[in-house]
DNA sequence: GTAAATAAGGATATTCTTTATCCTTGATTG
DNA sequence: CAATCAAGGATAAAGAATATCCTTATTTAC
């Protein structure tokens, strides 16, 4: 059970999207160049934070890609939910119900034991990523990354931003 | 990201052996037949239980499974973790060393912080899982369960046990 | 107005994982 | 000695992840 690299690669350019002037717009090209990333298929990243509606978007030259909020507004999760599916990661198949014990029409209460503690534990993980927003991860990659990096990133996506 | 249907019936199998009688042994037979499962390939997520040292096995007529410890001393991260793997759900592939411009040379100081937030939220996953014990589940299901249901359940697993 | 750049998204292909099924081997029981 | 079992190897089918390519409509810059 591994999520998608474009989950990764949804982070990281939100990161990037972060530092972005009011108004200025970045291209899939530039962020797919910044990462070292499949042009095409990092599109289809963005497509799913534009449909999620975390970004905003603008055609033709000097059009891209732009946070649809503030960063200290948008969480891990939505992030990771735009990209992943909101899909719990255990599926009940409810295999109880073939239990050949069971009296003919028996109908279950509640949804399974196991299920329920099962998505107790996922709800924790959700309950985490909703805890980090993406301006906490801008923080700590201000203080992470040497300043001439950051500097020269920073100029590097400039150039690029429409 | 979806785990495997294996954890779903490795769970509901340990539950049934933590019923079982000492020194009783329970087949692959009876456990796929108990929760309508293919014989063959649950007969796999046994064998991961029997690797990860969970359960015990016998061989022969009267042979099969049964648990290597109390259920309160099996956690549900053991039995989780054994079908599914111990590796994280999300993987670094350290796109950040794609920057373009990164200094030839340069070495990162620590993992990637977006790697380490998302890991924190995979720990609290597990720290869940790993708070739940086999008996915890046993005691949600024998109130759940109508004591009839329970009751020939358990005789019909008694008359399979060897 | 026109050419270039862009997002959106449909179609297709490739690779990997999951989900099986089948068969052999060696051990155990009655 | 025949039946039953776990272990595990080999193989196949189905589905998901990872791309790549192409078309369309929109916008900008000139």
């Amino acid at each position: 059970m591994i999520l998608k690299s474009q989950v990764e690669w949804a982070l990281h350019c939100c990161a990037i999207l972060a530092g972005l002037p009011d108004g200025r717009y970045l291209s899939t090209k530039a962020l797919a160049e910044f990462h070292g990333l499949p042009k095409e298929y990092l599109s289809k990243a963005l497509q799913s934070l534009s449909q999620a509606g975390l970004v905003d978007t603008a055609l033709g030259p000097s059009g891209g890609y732009r946070l649809a909020k503030p960063p200290a507004d948008l969480t891990f999760l939505e992030i990771v939910e735009a990209v992943e599916g909101q899909q719990r990661t255990f599926v009940c198949t409810n295999i109880r119900a073939n239990n050949p014990c069971r009296p003919k029409g028996y109908c279950e209460s509640s949804p399974c034991a196991v299920a329920r503690i099962m998505w107790e534990a996922d709800e924790a993980w959700r309950e985490k990523l909703r805890g980090v927003k993406l301006s906490d991860l801008v923080g700590i990659l201000s203080k992470e990354i040497p300043p001439e990096l950051w500097k020269s990133s920073f100029e590097w996506v400039l150039e690029r931003a429409g």
